[in-house]
DNA sequence: ATGATGCTACCGACCCGCCGGTCGGATATT
DNA sequence: AATATCCGACCGGCGGGTCGGTAGCATCAT
């Protein structure tokens, strides 16, 4: 039981390094002493380290995005669903704290990870946020509450909208000027309608 | 003289190797041989293969720009700036090829440079674009051609957009299916438009 | 109670491949 | 022969991964 609890902790401290750091500046003894235990002690948990990567991925940030899955299938109108997601999207970064070099090491074709099983649990995650986006605007189109428009290149252009400003906003602003982070909840809300008001019939 | 034209070799084979297999990936050997020189010479002619790239970037990526400073300058509807500034990211993105892991190591924060003037420089890049971006959706909503919005707000959306198409059709999708890129061309026009109707007042 | 036995968890010194960068000698040029 | 240019064997730091040894603990025999 003592066993669950060591485990639990190298994640923790796995995840907050790389969050803070990224990837590739943590090193293993970091997360070791992190997480108070030797270094071989990791290896005795994980495998390698960017199978521990993998673990902390899949238990941290992708465990999350079954509640988008639910949020596709409920019935509300497009609309909703809209807020809903940027909302869910926003929550997670905030959840994530302020510092994000982890969401660029996941960007694709990233070349940190040589492992293609890693790449492609990452890509994953890519094509899980795009599908969600796209089926809700292509239901917002098909229901005639979105302006008519190829659902995908309006997906794309949603999502990137949404991704760009998560990136400005948690990762470029924070380095220039840290203290601005925090006044941003509101503006989640603002951006939401401006994305949603461009794409509203 | 001579001397010019090796330069020019390395920075060739430098730019045409980062493009291929992304920063990390590409060891200065490499880029010794592709260059037909040996790896000492690299040396005699660039301090650290870190300013090497910074050179690359400088003479491949960020020379082109120029244009768009023109380009926002230049009297005409904010439509046709924001047009014609689509066509150029996009003629860009032809002109380096289908390949470009280089763009994700471009990401801020990536962590792939120790080197702080390095950083400095591609963080300087995304100002540039978001900035004239920024200038055309102001003109636009000023002028009253597109919706009033936040311009900021706005010019997030319009570049995350774009960023997010370039980045999915020219990384993402070549990963999955090489041969559809070709076939891109298209949908620029389309993209452009998609994304110049949801901000038309 | 004591000590023997074995098992498990733990650990950090060590190993080793990698690669950016160096340097002294070779080769070309003047 | 002097100078400029070139080069690749070598160096050294780094860091992921290993492994032999130790410490704790339970079980059992005396």
């Amino acid at each position: 039981m003592e066993k669950k609890a060591k485990r639990n902790s190298m994640i923790e401290a796995a995840f907050s390094l790389f969050l803070k750091n990224g990837y590739l500046n943590t090193k293993v003894i970091d997360i070791a002493e992190e997480a108070g235990v030797g270094k071989g002690t990791v290896y005795e948990y994980f495998p390698s380290k960017e199978l521990l990567f993998a673990e902390v991925f899949r238990l941290k940030i992708l465990s999350d995005y079954g509640a988008i899955e639910k949020l596709i299938r409920t019935k509300m109108s497009a609309e909703e669903k809209l807020l809903k997601y940027v909302a869910f999207e926003a929550k997670n970064m905030k959840k994530f704290g302020d510092s994000l070099h982890m969401l660029p090491d996941m960007v694709m074709g990233s070349d940190a990870f040589k492992n293609e099983a890693l790449q492609k649990i990452i890509y994953d995650l890519w094509v899980l946020r795009f599908n969600a986006m796209h089926s809700i605007v292509k239901e917002g189109i098909a229901s005639g509450e979105f302006l008519p428009a190829d659902s995908e290149l309006a997906a794309m252009s949603v999502m990137g909208s949404l991704n760009f400003f998560l990136l400005f906003k948690y990762d470029m602003m924070p380095k220039a000027c840290p203290k601005v982070v925090d006044a941003a909840e509101w503006e989640f809300e603002s951006f939401a309608r401006t994305i949603f008001n461009g794409i509203k019939a």
